[in-house]
DNA sequence: ATGAAAGCGCTAACAT
DNA sequence: ATGTTAGCGCTTTCAT
């Protein structure tokens, strides 16, 4: 069957061989004439790029992908994109990708095991040079991953990363920025600082935790079970958690959350029950999203260079794909800890 | 030449020509009972697909596209990815796109022409099936949308939709909104209401400034040409924008503004310069951003229903691929208003 | 129920 | 400098 337009305006696409036809020449001719090949005469070179011109040619890349073995597209797969920082990674991720022509297939999970695993699925089929990828928050089995080394094509995670794996992957210290937040807040003068911490099979999270567990340490704080909370990190979920632990008449003095997000919520709740931010009640989150500087107050926080990490991403993979890839390795970018008004205390005001 | 991976790993991939080969049979018969063709024995059906499972045989989309003439995938163009109204849409989108096992991808233009046109070749080339678009900041012309049509596939626009092209398009009525929202702080006792658009080329600000200046109407306010400006609508247009209005010595009560983003620079530039929110000046926006919700205080808005506009355009996308569309036409969503303390002034504080 | 053969559009090895 | 040929992996006629 000649596949013919359903009911569309049946405008079938020029193709290489129509030009080839209507020059009186063939198709690899014009193909070698279109991406400017040595072997092709001045003047036909001319011939060929006026009539595609003039026609609206358009080079299938589906075919020349086919024919090449390769589709020169990435695949990002992330847990969402309106976070800032992912969007951030992916704004790096793009920047590269476009200079250097690639396209950028983006996948949102939601967080979601079953999506990861079908858009790595339809990654591979759509056949990728190469996915990035930042972990769900469910993601605590790595078989789906292992198909995608399997395959043959280059792999990079960044941000969340997979602990048992033997993956390049480019990450910021999650645990300096934990914990030289964690020590302003005590040199502040907050002595009972609680913690929101996401899932321990995370890297991040574990990072996190472990920089506030290691303040307080340094400082002779000893640990109070009760004051690390883990959550999912959402709005509601850092209001609920703060509601939940002055409900069982659990006070902190302050708050140190994974997440920009869930210290958000914390936030709010406390100031509707009347707490003044920083004086009764101190709050950092992590990422920097860029809420945390218009609200009142300013949310103390933690800056992943987020756009950055995308292009070192972006980078890593292109030369991956030259075969200049060695052994797997880690990039560890540095964070950019951002003391806002939320966690300054003046002692005296106590 | 046999194109083979460069340094890597050398797993070619499963094809069903292995398949076939190991089976004793041909690939015509692989392929009718991997994808549940009639016309195969029960009895091969099951040899092909544990086969199948057991090498790890995974089809080949691109090639499948080649052949079948399409390729499961639409292309999305938006501005920008992190501004909760495009994520929304693009999560109705793709929540849509999941069930009907179409593949997303994702543009970013970042509201410049260039990048506009250059993603609307790379997705013609890479034959998707379809192409949603919402138009950047900076486009006013829209050739390189005449070559979507041409090429016969369907071209969906949503909410920035070009004014001269005869094509699909689901809007919110922004007009609708705006005057609501003004007519609103017009009751809440604001008298000189400036309001921040953006390019009259642009539908929805033309719609939301004609939707402001008939509010104003309605209710015998004369317009003051000073009080509307056009600025590029972000954080720090907005600051600058209120700066340069009280520079001028020009003084208004309140601010609608067709953008969140600006609303918020404003907002905060005020409250910098001491003027209470809402007592001294109110303050409204368009988009419901989510972050309009955690300022203080939390900021008038309209909400455009995204992500139930992007299940709308991936549903009208589906229909016109069953060739099912007729001529194009529009849908037009209603706005929801949302009045929040930024414009509820109780006017015996005045 | 199965197989043979052609071809989607392009590229590249191998002629000439 | 140009042409010929083969083939990427798959689907779909058209046999049998």
């Amino acid at each position: 069957m000649t596949p013919k337009k359903k009911g569309h305006k049946s405008s079938k696409q020029v193709t290489i061989k129509d030009l080839a036809r209507q020059l009186g020449t063939t198709p690899s001719t014009v193909s070698r004439a279109l991406r400017d090949q040595s072997g092709v005469g001045e003047k036909m070179r001319e011939r060929v790029k006026a009539l595609a011109r003039q026609q609206n040619y358009r080079p299938n890349a589906v075919a020349a992908g086919l024919r090449k073995g390769n589709s020169h597209t990435i695949g990002v797969i992330v847990p969402r994109v309106n976070r800032d920082f992912f969007s951030g990674v992916i704004a790096g991720i793009e920047e590269v990708a476009y200079e250097s022509r690639y396209s950028v297939i983006i996948c949102q999970t939601h967080d979601r095991l079953d999506k990861e695993r079908q858009y790595v699925e339809t990654l591979l089929s759509a056949r990728v040079d190469g996915i990035l990828v930042s972990l769900g928050l469910e993601t605590d089995n790595y078989d789906h991953f292992e198909k995608v080394i399997s395959s043959g094509i280059p792999l990079i995670f960044f941000d969340r990363v997979p602990d048992e794996m033997n993956v390049n992957r480019i990450l910021v210290d999650d645990y300096q920025g934990s914990l030289q937040v964690v020590q302003q807040m005590i040199r502040a003068g907050y002595q009972r600082i609680a913690h929101f911490a996401g899932p321990d099979y995370l890297n991040v999270y574990r990072d996190r935790k472990q920089g506030y567990l290691a303040a307080l340490q340094k400082n002779n704080i000893p640990v109070d079970e009760d004051l690390v909370i883990s959550n999912d990190l959402t709005i509601e979920a850092g209001r609920r958690s703060m509601q939940e632990l002055l409900a069982k008449g659990i006070m902190p003095d302050a708050l140190f959350s994974a997440s920009d997000y869930s210290a958000l919520g914390a936030l709010l709740f406390m100031q509707e029950q009347g707490y003044r931010i920083p004086q009764d009640f101190g709050v950092a989150g992590f990422s920097n999203e860029k809420f945390t500087s218009y609200i009142k107050p300013p949310l103390t926080t933690v800056d992943q260079h987020s756009k950055e990490m995308g292009k070192y991403c972006m980078n890593l993979f292109l030369q991956e794909v030259k075969g200049e890839g060695g052994a797997p390795g880690r990039i560890m970018l540095n964070p950019e800890v951002l003391i806002r008004e939320s966690t300054l205390r003046k002692t005296d005001e106590k």
